[in-house]
DNA sequence: CGCGCTGTTGAAACTTGTCAAAGTTTGTGG
DNA sequence: CCACAAACTTTGACAAGTTTCAACAGCGCG
């Protein structure tokens, strides 16, 4: 049985920088951009920076300086209490877009670590402020990502708020599948970045508690566990059990 | 005894509509705009619009037309289950900007009413985004307003992963404290707008347990409760209970 | 090859939810 | 302005779900 998911569609080292020829653009900043406005778009954005596992991209407390769009890898973003208990906030995928929650005061709120080596893209913020004056498209696709960010939130506080356990867990696993799907991996079978406690931290469980769903879940022939390998089997049954109340991890 | 919050500062019936005279601007979104900056600001927008208790702004799945700001009132936005359960995502006072949930796909995605009766800016959003492209500021401010959003979200989303219920009612006193005092309004007394449920559905708990929870808060004498009026005593073992985890309503 | 981190499982304790009943307030129509 | 109905709130007893504590197993890195 193969126990590793699909290989990367996307081979980075092959890469170029720039957001015309990536793979992403689709998913990104600068996605419904013309080919002109992506090239001025290149010409402002061209870093590139990878990061390994366990590099923070930005932490609490520290001034906004970039925005950062993920082109390969994982990423987690988490809030602290006071009394050092973490709240992970959300996992990030490629495509997705890091550190608007640092514009509210300049900085950054949260702190962002990468779960596996990962690639960013990194965007001055102010450069991205002045060119989307100047390109309307890209204004209103960035303001369309930080809404989607809301929307998100909104997705988590309903589930937080009034979901149990094991619908928690099958959101949080169908809201894996369909990001991972969007990217071209398998929908059904794919590896957790992430450990128990950290998928319980997002979804307001112990890990204890994580474990034993899964559990439940492969006992009932829900899905098949084995450590981080997650392979969804019914998806239509874990579906109704999350009651299609939208989660988008 | 008094139980009656101070009467509002602002006696909206002899306001003008435009923006350079609101006393809220400081809180909204002209915030930050110079005096020529806030004239423009007015000749686009200026249209006031008085919503009563119970009005709907915007429904889930309707088209995004305007944000609406609030110039007085109090008003909560809530997400639906399919099942018919409601999730309330927030409660929004004076200075609030509403409906940014609706850009990311140009449909609402929450529903939004009046708890008071209420009056509201309309702000439309094409003519925000064409103003904002000519006054940077302008830009900037939205760009915070949003990213603020997301940040008292995971604000929420703390609370609901981490809290118990004595620290959600806690925290959520504090905040409704804070936000009062920075409108000109007692922070250590006031009227809930909203009932137990639906705090309740905002902080994950059931309204049995916020009666309880509030009249377990007045036995130990950290609050004094009658019905929806609330006076606020020892503030201080308030914040200790919250662990000062900052949520902001 | 072993130590540490991660994950699993069980039993008991605790928190919150559920159900039920009664009291209170608010709003409406006469 | 009163009366009644509807909506909201409080409180108790009990049930359910989740956490806590503890012990142990497995995997992976050095």
């Amino acid at each position: 049985m193969k126990l590793q998911p699909k290989s990367m569609p996307i081979d980075v080292s092959n890469l170029k920088t720039i957001c015309s020829t990536c793979s992403l653009h689709e998913l990104c900043l600068p996605a419904e951009l013309s080919q002109s406005e992506l090239d001025l778009f290149d010409r402002v954005f061209d870093r590139r920076r990878p990061v390994k596992r366990g590099d923070y991209l930005y932490r609490a407390g520290s001034a906004l300086h970039s925005l950062f769009a993920i082109r390969a890898g994982f990423v987690k973003s988490s809030v602290m209490h006071e009394d050092g208990r973490e709240q992970v906030a959300g996992f990030h995928m490629a495509g997705d877009l890091l550190g608007l929650d640092g514009i509210s005061t300049s900085q950054h709120t949260c702190d962002t670590v990468a779960l596996e080596d990962s690639e960013m893209c990194e965007i001055p913020f102010m450069s991205l402020e002045k060119l989307s004056r100047e390109i309307p498209s890209l204004q209103h696709h960035f303001h369309r990502m930080m809404s989607r960010e809301i929307v998100r939130d909104h997705g988590v506080m309903l589930l937080l708020g009034s979901m149990r356990a094991e619908e928690r867990l099958a959101a949080f696993l169908l809201s894996l599948s369909q990001r991972f799907a969007a990217r071209g991996y398998s929908p059904t079978e794919f590896h957790l970045r992430m450990t128990r406690e950290e998928v319980g931290s997002y979804l307001g469980l112990k890990l204890e508690t994580i474990s034993r769903v899964l559990s439940r879940f492969q006992e009932e022939g829900l899905i098949e566990v084995r450590n981080k390998y997650i392979k969804i089997i019914k998806l239509e049954d874990l579906r109704e059990l999350a009651s299609q109340r939208g989660c988008s991890t």
